[in-house]
DNA sequence: TATGCAGCCTGTAGCAACTACGGGGTCAAG
DNA sequence: CTTGACCCCGTAGTTGCTACAGGCTGCATA
């Protein structure tokens, strides 16, 4: 298939297809007589690995490993549940700085009555830290 | 205060501060007989609404438009008030992006018991969405 | 046959928001 | 008088794409 049909079946950018391939992440497919990207069932399952993996967050280096491993089954797998393990806390702090912003954010937009910016406690409270409830990244 | 002290004062990094002022963030403070930057309580102040700010996920933009209100108290603040809360559920629509991921994360994780890579679940589940429990970014 | 247009090619530049570096000037202490 | 901490500037790198510009290719239609 070309470039734009593995681009629909797998819901990436035709940019990103070949962004990917220029930084290693997806082996330079045949080409065709007219100079056109070829790419087989193998392209798209990798691709779908990928993009699976970045829509969970994972950075393009650990994308990169995890790849690594996927291409060497006999391998042993306690790296792939490390990087794994690792962002998952990685998003569970993340979570948890957001929930503190959140509330942060609540409290601040809760305490806005209108009028003038002068007399705003948004504006206030953006300026004078102390008058958080808590610490926030 | 020299550039260094502010530095210390606000928890900012010393090239952060003179990008600030690159993008007009911050106004360029007067200079030393040795052309070093000198900096007074006010440009302190404004630092520390910056770094507040951006502590709390507010963009480069926003902050501007924020900086902007203060710096004009007659005006209405119901500006900032839309900024704040247009922000307060961008964070909360993350904040529920990154639960659905830590619940997929964590049932990926959950299905690794060690052994061969081509046996583990975890790479698996990367390369086929389907196994997936629910939608998620 | 001509022509239009979708689709592909390359290479480069841009985005956010910094961060790092190289090569140099300044200043106070020892 | 030299050492080291501090400051200056300008530029390039970071992450993960995205967006051109300028030019082929391939197929359908007039």
């Amino acid at each position: 298939m070309k470039i734009g049909e593995l681009a629909r079946a797998t819901g990436t950018h035709i940019e990103t297809i070949r962004y990917y391939e220029r930084i290693g992440l997806l082996p330079a497919p045949d080409r065709t007589a007219a100079n056109y990207r070829s790419y087989g069932d193998a392209h798209r399952a990798r691709l779908s690995f990928v993009r699976h993996s970045r829509e969970l967050g994972f950075t393009i280096d650990e994308v990169r490993s995890l790849l690594d491993l996927s291409d060497h089954p006999a391998r042993d797998c306690g790296e792939a549940d490390r990087i794994a393990s690792t962002h998952l806390e990685q998003v569970e702090s993340k979570i948890a700085q957001l929930a503190a912003l959140r509330d942060e954010l609540a409290r601040i937009v809760g305490r806005c009555r209108g009028g003038l910016a002068g007399d705003c406690r948004v504006i206030e409270a953006l300026g004078d830290h102390r008058l958080c409830a808590a610490d926030h990244p």
